[in-house]
RNA sequence: UGGGACGUCGCCAAGCUGGUUAAGGCACGGGGUUUUGAUCCCCGCAUUCGCAGGUUCGAAUCCUGCCGUCCCAGCCA
């Protein structure tokens, strides 16, 4: 029934894949998601996700959740457990959950092959001296007085980092490539730094781990990955990627293909910076609903479906670009207009007398779940004389073109009937306080009166019915479009102090209160809420606004 | 003054092995429907593809030069 769930655009990557099954390279394609476990997953990796998952998906193929575990200093179980339950909840299913760690020992073979062959060696200067003689963008680098060690003291040097002979920096193994490469990558790149850590996963079973380079496309290999998608920053790497491949029996030839990261305005989107907020407590946790982050989005309201139907629109190429929150916004919206059951809610109230209605007296109207959509039943709404409304929807002295209530105006209660402003009352200070009024009966819904017509409609909630809800209402985390363009200012200086607001003492309907976390609904007139997770704990229910609904009143008001 | 990549409407993005009027989405503008100023439905929205030359009957698509932006000098990924 969701139409959130569209066509993607097609894009290069897409093409590669199709001419590769259409030639016969590849009877089937094997893809996958290379997440490493030291943070959180957000929408940026949402993308790659949804290219990975969505690609052998599309295809007949599979695809692989693979860790990316290299670096024992930075990595933990619990990220990757945060990780494995994000990527299920976007929808998605691995087919084989894998680790580089799960490799280490194929990966130390091949190490030995390059020793063998004289492509790899013990270099045993420090970390500073090696830096030096990398050279520079425009120099080339120089060798290491290591780089001619006898194949035999490689061996004997590399197997007793492995046995743990040494300490953390005394040597690493490296490539024996070219100093003078003009792409640095290939100026005898690390393969192995001596680590004496506890691994997550493999504990204290080695002492000296693998790099990224010397990791990844070896697993790729050994997993039988066709296509290793991979973002923008990695194509320099693609050299060294293929030199590691030709020079070890790789038991595959996968291919690595280069797109770019998907960014969004008004955030920020680099695992560090995410963490530091965290850390600084600008926001409560990963899971903040302003957070860019899966976990904050799910929380914020944002469903799985729209994340996809979100990057499925938007493609994917290699032009590095920074999408307008709108966009997703939009997304969301889409999803929920048609799956949100509707409902009525007063953030900020306003008391409303019916003086013509019975006191002491209350009933049940009949209310759709879904105008549009009838399948989804209808709800009992309580009504009685004392009403919650909208204070935005009063004014006293209004501009023209304003459709809600006024004073001797007319106006329509949703589902209800008509009313009139007869009279306004005040508090000491001259503040309107409650607005006495009074309904046409002949107007109630589903009676021939309520034809008529009047030009506005406002939202209530009944005052002796209503459930009182704290609301929070996000806005952008940034106040400016790009946090990071000005290089002189830090980009904590851009926080938005108003991405926040709470209200305390909102009124909503009974179906509302009902739901918990996880259920959404449309606040008519006003936007798509749902439960935060400390919905309840206190006895009052908490609800997050995911976002408003278009508003051109209030873009017209604002010229 | 090295290497790699990118530049099509405000934001994304097809097209790019040359061939009539440069897809689509978002945004925006106009109109219609409407018991949500929402949704929905119409219509409009790049004589132009970073710039300048060239090749060609014909170029966003080929060639040359220039300009702009991003990435690379971790024993991070």
């Amino acid at each position: 029934m969701s139409s959130s769930e569209q066509v993607t655009t097609t894009n290069f990557i897409r093409n590669i894949v199709i001419d590769d099954l259409e030639s016969g390279k590849h009877e089937t394609i094997v893809t996958r998601f290379p997440p490493e476990p030291n943070g959180h997953l957000h929408i940026g990796h949402a993308k790659s996700i949804c290219l990975n998952f969505g690609l052998a998906s599309e295809f007949g193929g599979r695809t692989n959740l693979r860790f990316d575990d290299t670096n024992p200093l930075k990595e933990s179980e619990d990220y990757a457990q945060a990780i494995m339950n994000d990527v299920r909840w976007l929808g998605f299913k691995w087919h084989e959950l894998r680790h580089a760690s799960d490799y280490f020992g194929q990966l130390y073979e091949w190490a030995l092959h390059l020793v063998e062959n004289g492509q790899a060696y013990v270099d045993s200067q420090d970390a500073d001296t090696i830096r030096s003689q990398r050279g520079s963008l425009t120099e080339p680098g120089q060798e290491s007085p290591y780089r001619t060690r006898s194949i035999e003291e490689n061996r004997d040097l590399f197997t007793r980092m492995q046995a743990g002979e040494f300490e953390n920096g005394a040597h690493v193994l490296r490539a024996k490539i070219d100093m003078a490469a003009p792409n640095i990558n290939l100026r005898d790149p690390v393969l192995y730094r001596i680590l004496h850590a506890a691994h997550h996963r493999t504990g204290d079973e080695w002492c000296i781990y693998p790099m990224y380079d010397w990791a990844h496309g070896q697993s790729d290999a050994i997993e039988g990955i066709t296509h290793s998608l991979c973002t923008l920053e990695f194509e320099d790497h693609r050299p060294l990627y293929e030199w590691f491949l030709e020079n070890i029996p790789a038991p595959s030839s996968p291919r690595q293909i280069e797109f770019a990261r998907g960014n969004l305005d008004y955030t920020v989107m680099s695992k560090r910076r995410l963490k530091q907020l965290v850390d600084a407590e600008h926001v409560s946790g990963w899971d903040d609903p302003r957070m860019p982050t899966i976990a904050g989005l799910r929380r914020r309201g944002y469903t799985p479906q729209s994340i996809r139907a979100f990057w499925g629109e938007m493609g994917v190429s290699k032009s590095e670009s920074i999408i307008e929150m709108g966009v997703l916004e939009n997304a969301i919206r889409n999803d929920l207009n048609e799956r949100a059951p509707r409902g009525m809610a007063v953030l900020e109230p306003l008391k409303l007398i019916l003086s013509n209605y019975p006191e002491g007296e209350s009933e049940f109207i009949e209310a759709a779940v879904h105008p549009q959509n009838e399948a989804m039943g209808s709800r009992r709404v309580p009504l009685s004389r004392e009403l919650w409304i909208e204070r935005g929807d009063f004014m006293e002295d209004p501009p023209r073109k304003f459709f809600r209530l006024k004073p001797g105006g007319e106006v329509r209660l949703r589902n209800a009937f008509i009313i009139r402003c007869d009279e306004v009352i005040r508090d000491d200070a001259g503040d309107v306080i409650e607005l006495h009024c009074s309904f046409d009966p002949e107007s109630r819904s589903g009676l021939p009166g309520a034809k008529r017509k009047v030009k506005g409609t406002i939202h209530w909630v009944s005052a002796a019915h209503a459930v009182k809800a704290e609301i929070r209402l996000y806005d952008r985390l940034f106040s400016v479009a790009n946090p990071l363009a000005d290089k002189e200012t830090d980009y904590l200086e851009f926080l938005n102090p108003d991405s926040l607001s709470v209200i305390e003492d909102a009124w909503v309907e009974p179906s509302i209160a009902e739901g918990g976390p996880g259920d959404y609904f449309q606040f008519e007139r006003q936007g798509y809420f749902t439960h935060d997770p400390d919905s309840g704990s206190g006895g009052k229910p908490v609800l997050n606004r995911t976002v408003s609904l278009r508003d051109t009143w209030a873009k017209l008001r604002k010229g």
